[in-house]
Formats: structure tokens, C-alpha cells, sequence
DNA sequence: TAACTAATTCAATATTTATTGAATTAATAT
DNA sequence: ATATTAATTCAATAAATATTGAATTAGTTA
């Protein structure tokens, strides 16, 4: 789960995993049927041409990230519904909406070599780090 | 290079590549660090306290998936500047935008499942590649 | 030419991880 | 009880990859 922090202030090993669970072409169209409608394990497997073993292990990463959430059928116990987080994928949304605005990018400014002229490498740069970052 | 698409008919593969590539610690620091302007790799040695052959490994990751673009410097061929390529970041956040767009998410429906009642597997249903996704 | 500098490439290692097939769990139906 | 169904867990394998240290390339300077 991202942490309840501005978009831009979550850590970098927070955002990477979950860019990770969905770096994986299999988990990325899974994660799509997902935003579609929840969806069951069974189905998926005729959907994405999948075996169902392979498929819960890679439900268990997406949902080991927060991106997804399952629960079992009230009635018949031996379905588990899987679908979306929304809270996490708003959270998402919004981090990528900011991290990726390219309005952030600098492209005039260097900040070393003779380009650099005498800034050098600039000791009181602000940290490189994203938790601190500011828009 | 992400391809010459509106931004959600990118294909699977090629949006899963840019997103590994961001979905390393380390790499997502180096390209928020460019993100606030060019800079070399003895620049970000320093910056990131990483080593120089390192840096070139991640560098060349980023740069082959179009993420990064480098040229050397004019007078003094011995630096090289990395920078954002404005183009592939704009892409990124348009597919960004829109993939984690959580209006997109259906929350209420299921296609299988007893709740899921008479639908069962859904064979009529919209093929699920992301090359063919509309919003 | 020789020395120096910025950066990359190479070789080796260790960790991670996607995939497969078999076995197991959990829940329901006969 | 027994069988059936939906899904997960386990064990093993193969491929990908982050990291390190040494060697090399490309370019500049003395």
C-alpha cells in the first residue's frame, strides 16, 4: 500500500514496487481485465490463456502491493472475487500524474561538465531524493 | 520508443519495458535526478553515490528504452550529458494519466462466479490487449 | 608520445523471479 | 463419507538482472 502521504512524497521503494508488480506484461493485462470488472481466478484463466497456479501466484504479487483486493463469494465460498484498489490506484494515479508531468522536466540546465561552467558537482543541491521532492 | 499511438493503444511490451525500467530504486533516482536538468555520470556519481560503471549500466537501460536521450559536449568530447527525452515522458504521461485513471475502474460487476449468475466465462467479451483499449 | 580524464565495456557472481507440474487446501454437492 | 470444484501452495528449473572490480575506449592535455 502507498503510504498516506502527498503523491509526490512516497518513497522510492514504495513506488518501485509497485511499478514493478506492473512491469510484467502478464501482470499488466491482468491488472486491465481487473480495471474491466472483478473478476475470478477460473476466468482469468480462460481470458488470458493462463495456468490457474501461474495466475495466483501473480494475484498474490498484485496483491501483495495493494493494487488489487480479493473476498470470497457470500454463497458459494469457493470463488474469490479479485478486483482493484481503489484508494491505491487513485493514489497511483496521482503520483504518476505529477511524477511524469513533463512541465517538471528541466532540459536547459546542466549541472556539471564545461556546459556547467563553475557550478561543478553541486554540493548543496537539494537531496536527490523523492520523498522530499517539491513540484 | 513508445510507439506512434494515442496514448492507451500502446502495446503490452512496450509499456512493460518503460516501466521496469522505472521500477528499479536506483533508476527511479537517477531519472528524477535528471528530471531537474541534464547532467553526467561523474555528476551523478557523486550525487547518488554510486560507481561510474554502475551508473553506465542503468544509464544505458534508461537510455534504451527511450526513456533517456545523451549527447557529448561540444568543446570537451570527454563529457557526455544525459537528459529527459521530452517526447517519451510526455507519452508516459499521457498512457499514465489514463491507464490509472480510476474512473476507469469497474467496481460493481462481476463476469463470473454465482454473482456473477448466468454470464460465466464470457467468450463475446472485448478482447483484453491493451493495444485495443478504449476509455 | 605520454599522461590524464570521463565514461563505457567486460567477466563473474549472486539474487530475484517467471514458469511448470504435482500436491494440497477450502468449500460445496452427491 | 465421497466426489467434485475453485483456488492456492510447494518444489524445481531456467532466465533475467543488479552489483562489483578490472580492463578498455574515447578524448584532451602536457
Amino acid at each position: 500500500m502507498l503510504e498516506n502521504k502527498p503523491s509526490l512524497e512516497q518513497s522510492t521503494e514504495t513506488i518501485t514496487t509497485v511499478l514493478k508488480a506492473l512491469s510484467d506484461p502478464t501482470r499488466l493485462r491482468i491488472f486491465e481485465a481487473l480495471m474491466r470488472g472483478a473478476s475470478c481466478n477460473g476466468w482469468l484463466t480462460e481470458e488470458l490463456d493462463l495456468s490457474a497456479n501461474l495466475l495466483s501466484h501473480h494475484l498474490k504479487v498484485l496483491r501483495d502491493t495493494g493494487l488489487i483486493q480479493d473476498r470470497r463469494d457470500a454463497v458459494d465460498g469457493r470463488w474469490i472475487y479479485y478486483q482493484v484498489n481503489l484508494t491505491m490506484l487513485t493514489q497511483l494515479h496521482q503520483w504518476s500524474t505529477q511524477f511524469f508531468n513533463p512541465a517538471r522536466a528541466v532540459l536547459s540546465l546542466n549541472m556539471c561538465g564545461p556546459e556547467g561552467q563553475t557550478l561543478g558537482p553541486n554540493k548543496h543541491a537539494p537531496q536527490l531524493i523523492i520523498e522530499e521532492t517539491v513540484v
